[in-house]
DNA sequence: TATGAATGAGCCTTCATTCAT
DNA sequence: GATGAATGAAGGCTCATTCAT
């Protein structure tokens, strides 16, 4: 029925609401220092208001993740076609990540507490949380893409898919933490983030072309 | 005077005791999460005697972390030699930070948090904890063997530096994180640490060798 | 509306009844050794209630010395009347005084203790604070009718207007000072209060009196 | 014996000495907000020390005012003459008392914490401590030169005598409390110190001269 | 459903006092 | 006697969560 709709849409509008504001004051503070009246107050929402849309500040967190996590994949799924040879993909999938920490760094506070050892809150219901942290992340997506340029002779063989796959995992996710935590680290040695990206990128491709020997 | 000296060789394990615990919480249970009560009982003292040591949470954190840095930045300076090769030294540090990795792994989280916006209490000095974060960097021992290498013909020439040097430390970093933050997802892929590290050196190493190309 | 209006009658209400309990508490134990603990036992509200209304103890402490220094200021405004001879009105501004510190004697050491160098709180407007404090206050009162009584030929010249209510105030305040804080010197000595009041009544107005000689 | 007497002197002057400390962080800091560490520091002594001296933090607080309360008592006990008139020992006290709250100051401000409700802690013998606040106390000073006074006809006998002396300690009082508490008030008003004592010893005569009328 | 006043567990820190040396 | 490291009770304040309206 119409009302019942419209009733569900804004429902999920002023969750997504209530997530910007957590995401904005979270990326801010640090999550710790962030506290409920905050959000609330950003969201222009009574503090109550937000427990009948979670169940706790720590869900707010992981939703934010969540949500994070999405773009991000988004991003890169939308970047690569499979058409491509697996290297562009791979590239496509390495600037598509460069492009998230650029734009959305206020993201890797949250992955990076997220990762910190909070565990995911009993209330949750957890599926779509582990969906999209273990099914759907852009770790598979890497994978996926490091499968195909070794069956195309592109990619060293020699080395069991997941390390590689986690080499290179580990790389694009680092590449954002030094990018969001050391502005000024980057500042002080005069780097920038273009270049820096196109020398990591250049870095990372090297390190799993089959051509490379050690 | 010999009671003098063994006041101050007291002070100072007792100092380290109060650290040691520090580090096992902090690296436990997260370092926010970590209370002054569980760090004494931990030290097994009272929890006035901590502050008779550190003036505030905070700076135990801070003295933490200095440690961590100490021994990394020790392990790699007693692995290197200026008599190697550039390439042979690299791979030592590489190690070296391996090794600081599994074995102090407690470190990581630590670093970690220092690194997530908690800026350095006005109580400390400030130049013990700014000297072996900014001059004593290993940061500052991989740039001189890149700089070594490139001098050699071994290493690529057509990138800047800074920007070189940026690129090596953040694979080293990022591998230091893998270890450290995700042991179980090491286990979960069936991986072992060797095979971790071999991989890994080896892209990395890759990635700046002077003949692989684009 | 008329729930606002509720909502603020509460509010103030409860603002009274902490400022109640507060005072209660610090005339009993003392301003430093009372407890917000206590306080909010006392006004049987839960601790953190206590800081929905002030920002903190010290700000009790103050606000409790500004209403007390209202009902004085009030008590001691209700009982001159301009049309009043000068010592007159002296004398009922001594006698509301000594009412006030027999029936309110509460105040008076959350008076010493905020004059004992206690600095406004920053937090605080100190706008309400200063204006009692120093715009409003008693002091004021009693110059004004000093000066009335040295016009009309009443009360000594001879002495700065300053100097000599300086003197006035001083003696009603320590007047209170010694009914509140030593009522077992009072009672060892044998005297009472309506003799005290009367006797140092009359020693105070005799002092100021212009016919009266050194 | 000559070793004991000379130990039981040092024993003295250490007491002084931490009575010395005392009495300037007592007055410069207030007596809550100081602590025993500064007090130790300010003697040059161990903090074990002054607990072999003094059984609490209290106690020394409380020989603070006694000593204080001798040198006032002295002060005016030598001020007078049992051969003059009563209305110059009467004068005499009350230089006696100006001059010691000029010279110190201190004093007053321990004297009214004192006052304030700190109760004698029951490690103290309290006899010295009682003697002193009420036996050998200024109170009793001035009592008696009243008494010479009426019997010369020169005060008032219209009044207790008890309520008469209790008026002219309360004046005394507070006029010390005056100058100790706010020497900026003092100076604000562009007062000075002579012109302050004469103004208030004349009202203070004044008071209870026999030919004083209401 | 929206609200925000009320709540109290929990935390960091201080400091008077003790006691082994 | 002198010392100061060790102690832990106590206090002010925060903030996630609840619940009556």
């Amino acid at each position: 029925m119409g009302v019942n709709e419209r009733k569900s849409r804004e429902r999920s509008s002023r969750r997504e609401a209530i997530l910007d504001a957590a995401e904005k004051i979270f990326s801010t503070k640090g999550v710790i220092t962030s506290t409920i009246d905050e959000i609330a107050r950003e969201a222009e929402l009574g503090k109550g208001t937000l427990y009948n849309y979670f169940p706790s500040k720590e869900a707010i967190l992981w939703y934010c993740a969540v949500r994070g996590m999405k773009i991000l994949t988004g991003m890169m799924l939308s970047s690569v076609s499979p058409g491509n040879e697996p290297l562009i993909n791979l590239r496509k999938m390495a600037e598509s990540f460069m492009k998230f920490a650029l734009r959305h760094n206020n993201y890797f506070r949250i992955f990076l507490t997220v990762g910190m050892g909070f565990s995911i809150p009993s209330g949750l219901t957890g599926n779509e949380v582990k969906e999209v942290f273990e099914k759907e992340s852009p770790y598979l997506l890497i994978m996926e893409e490091l499968k195909r340029g070794r069956a195309s002779g592109l990619f060293r063989s020699d080395v069991d898919l997941n390390l590689l796959t986690h080499g290179v995992w580990i790389q694009f996710y680092s590449f954002m933490q030094l990018i969001s935590l050391n502005p000024e680290m980057v500042a002080a040695f005069g780097l920038n983030h273009e270049k820096l990206i196109e020398t990591n990128m250049m870095m990372i491709i090297n390190g799993i072309r089959k051509d490379s020997g050690v």
